[in-house]
DNA sequence: CGGTCCTTTGACACAGGTCAAGTAATGTGG
DNA sequence: CCACATTACTTGACCTGTGTCAAAGGACCG
């Protein structure tokens, strides 16, 4: 389903690093935590470029976690699923962003694209046994779990202790920190994803995230530019909402 | 505050290893990365233990995160705050749980002692410089980030879309599952923590959870032995109620 | 141009929160 | 060892924020 494309390697050129490969995060290992030109260059080996169409899966719980991913182009949700079909969003990925990190032989959740995603995928197997050699690489990832981890806990007291007003202007100024750490324009927010995944993200449902976005709007905190498009029209009172984030 | 005692260095008797601390979480280190006599050590010489009297704080949210710990007697609450008070516990931590992992300069979450606690500590700095020269405490450490982050996870679908009936339900088999992990008895579950505690780890109110427990009692599913123990009578109808863990 | 999906809005219901009271357990100073 | 205060837990009555159900408009698509 999702096309392969091996990515141009960057043996030839060990001068031209730090950039082995210019849509791919193997850069950002390099920006936090310095590799050589032969580390980098063994990683780009194992890499191969992986594009998913819109809404299809990446991977699904419980399978056979044979590969570890970033997201190099578009946007990603991570999420969970109880028997009876209620759904926990976790997570929404961005480029830059880490995937497939577990150390069970399963994934621990499913991922699915949201928009048109590219992805570096590495062979998980291969890749631990990189970390053996690459103990930067290790620490990278280390670094990326326990931020991973604080936002985690982040998004616990959120679902544990906010109100569906609060929790709607705290995912708005999430999306917007997170575009700004992107280096992406702060304020008209890009929301790419439906008001249904939202609500399972904040566990709510589509009707209060709605209802909510609407009196956001019409307390003119908000401006709702285009339906994917969110103007924060008061930023200082939002966080104020938001408490805290 | 803390009741601090110096603990005895191994470092006289390298050979006595790989026990360098019979009540110590190294020990643990060495069970999951198998680390040389030499590495243990090190790491041992790093090593204070700490005596915590119950209710006391361990350290604080945003206080300069100067130390890692291991828990290895009693038990501890992490929790952050809202401005306003209201407060999250994102995980209660027994022996051989790890605390206090963060790569910023600051704690990202409160820590409170709930009964007498014993804790190893190793001075941040020393163990991140470490880390460089024992790749295999890192891969121990990215282990345990990745196993914690799975446990969020859950807990954010706890959070975000179970009922006040499956939340009490998922919690009584986590702590159940937990016993059994430590190698404890599994089914009178020791329930340390306070009702409040349990309704801030669960977002729900000292109430509900109060009520939710008669509630199972009444229908013959748990038996309040005491009020810090508790008999989970129908062990399988419970996890069907729980959905899932 | 008809169907499907997404979003919004309204009317109503209910799970869980709030407030209040009472009881039991624990600690504390005299 | 005993008043007394304090904290923890339970239970009841009531309230409200958010969920549920229903419907309708709009955007997109084949």
């Amino acid at each position: 389903m999702a096309r392969l494309t091996i990515a141009a390697q960057a043996d030839r050129q060990p001068q031209s690093l730090p950039d082995p490969c210019e849509n791919c995060g193997v850069r950002d290992f390099s920006a936090c935590a310095p590799l050589n030109d032969s580390e980098l260059c063994r990683l780009a080996g194992l890499m191969t470029t992986v594009n998913i169409e819109p809404h299809q899966p990446i991977f699904s719980e419980a399978d056979a976690a044979d590969h570890v991913f970033t997201v190099t182009g578009g946007a990603v949700k991570i999420y969970k699923l109880l028997p009876d079909g209620r759904r926990q969003i976790t997570g929404f990925l961005f480029p830059g962003d880490f995937l497939g990190l577990t150390h069970n032989a399963l994934y621990a959740y499913s991922a699915e694209a949201m928009t048109a995603t590219r992805l570096c995928r590495f062979p998980r197997k291969k890749l631990e046994a990189l970390l053996d050699e690459l103990p930067k690489l290790e620490q990278r990832l280390l670094g990326m779990a326990s931020h991973e981890l604080a936002a985690a806990q982040d998004q616990m007291v959120l679902l544990g202790r906010k109100s569906a007003r609060e929790r709607v202007v705290s995912f708005l100024l999430m999306l917007s920190g997170g575009a700004v750490r992107r280096g992406q324009p702060d304020n008209p927010v890009a929301v790419p994803m439906t008001r249904n995944d939202i609500a399972d993200f904040l566990g709510l449902t589509v009707e209060t995230v709605s209802r909510t976005m609407t009196q956001l709007k019409t307390q003119h905190l908000i401006e709702l530019m285009d339906e994917k498009q969110v103007r924060l029209s008061r930023i200082e009172a939002l966080r104020e909402i938001a408490g805290g984030f």
